[in-house]
DNA sequence: ACACGAAGTTCACGATGTCAACATTGCTGA
DNA sequence: TCAGCAATGTTGACATCGTGAACTTCGTGT
């Protein structure tokens, strides 16, 4: 019988090399971030000679990049994660700002828990250095949204809910995002090393900034 | 007639070779990010071996964290600079709000203005990939303060002024931080781009709604 | 006057990204 | 069916990088 993933032993021809490097990138910037991606080792480790890579990533950068969009897909899974245990109370604007906080909380654990491909994910194409570029909106979860999607989501629902302002939903993402985003970075930098209890206690209260910024004063 | 900042002509012993290496360093992070900062390259710039370096330096890390400082330290002026052109009204609680919406101004055009830099400063001592660290309260302004400084000072003053709740005090810093952290992040990433004139919209956006979030509701 | 230590230099090595030329494979059209 | 062709890997070579070891210069204190 044929193993369905499994390809016949030919030496030559992996199979499907280019999947194969991302993962091997992928476990490389889990621990080291993006700067421990090193297309010798990647090939090295899938047993194959490391111009073999120049078949499927024009240079370095853009295997760089293929791992980044893995690592977006992992973080919108984080996001879904976060929400599958969500239990719907009924009440349509409790719930929308639940879907909100859910969607942070699911960023905020990615970045704690997977450092590396998190810098990666946001370690901009090209030329490395913080750069501009709008690879955006693959990378998506298993539910086949990307974590901008996810964002949008419930920001929507807010909205209809009636605890978002009309008025501000233009801004609500980026503000929402750029606060999450922020912290995740502080939380693994400048204020790591921070006692869980402590760290779950600032993410809560960040998370009820946004909304207390966000939701309809009342 | 001698030039004060000359060194007299030995072509041996620099003078000082660090700051020399630094400032290369940093023009080299410049464009290019952290990743741009070569040991090799920042010494053939000074007109020194390759070597010379490691008589200042244990490592190539070494000389990132150096620049990373210096970036910090020009983080801090352009935060001053915001805040030297603020006319105080007298009125203590709008003064302090407009502090900080200074100090977060300086932030983001930093950030903005300089993406290199901005890069470098918060790329993690060692190891690279942003984990923990801190670096901390080094790389002041020529007002020799800090840019976590700088905005303490704002809460601070919006404490004092009584438009900050106590309660909120602990957090305020982190909270604005991340918003703005990310905001800048965001700015110069996935958002790259955006024309000048909505990005300044975000920007204030952003910062009212750390001021909504902050201030005690009235 | 002179040894000594700090600051630079040269030589050398292993690793990396990438180019050019060559080898192997599997599919495809006559 | 089978020759040939494009896709996929391989080998060899090169410039560059970070870094260790040994040597050289030079200002200084005794």
């Amino acid at each position: 019988m044929t193993v369905p993933g499994a390809s016949p032993p030919s030496p030559y021809h992996h199979g499907n090399l280019r999947h194969a490097l991302v993962r091997a990138g992928t476990e490389l910037a889990r621990n080291g971030g993006p700067s421990a991606i090193v297309l010798r080792e990647a090939a090295r480790r899938v047993g194959v000679s490391p111009n073999a890579a120049y078949r499927h990533f024009s240079a370095l950068p853009d295997l760089i990049e293929a791992v980044a969009l893995e690592a977006l897909a992992m973080l919108a899974r984080s996001m879904e994660a976060e929400l599958a245990q969500l239990s719907p109370t009924g009440d349509d604007r409790r719930d929308a700002v639940a879907y909100l906080g859910a969607v942070g909380r699911g960023y905020v654990h990615f970045a704690l828990n997977e450092p590396g491909l998190f810098a990666t994910a946001f370690t901009s194409p090209k030329t490395s250095h913080g750069g501009a570029g709008q690879r955006d909106q693959r990378g998506q979860g298993d539910a086949g949204r990307s974590a901008s999607e996810l964002l949008e989501d419930a920001l929507d629902a807010m909205l209809a809910a009636g605890v978002l302002a009309p008025a501000d939903r233009a801004t609500a993402a980026t503000n929402a995002w750029a606060a999450v985003h922020g912290l995740s970075q502080l939380l693994l930098g400048p204020m790591g090393g921070l006692p869980p209890a402590e760290r779950e206690a600032l993410i809560d209260a960040s998370l009820e900034l946004v909304g207390r910024g966000l939701i309809i004063r009342g």
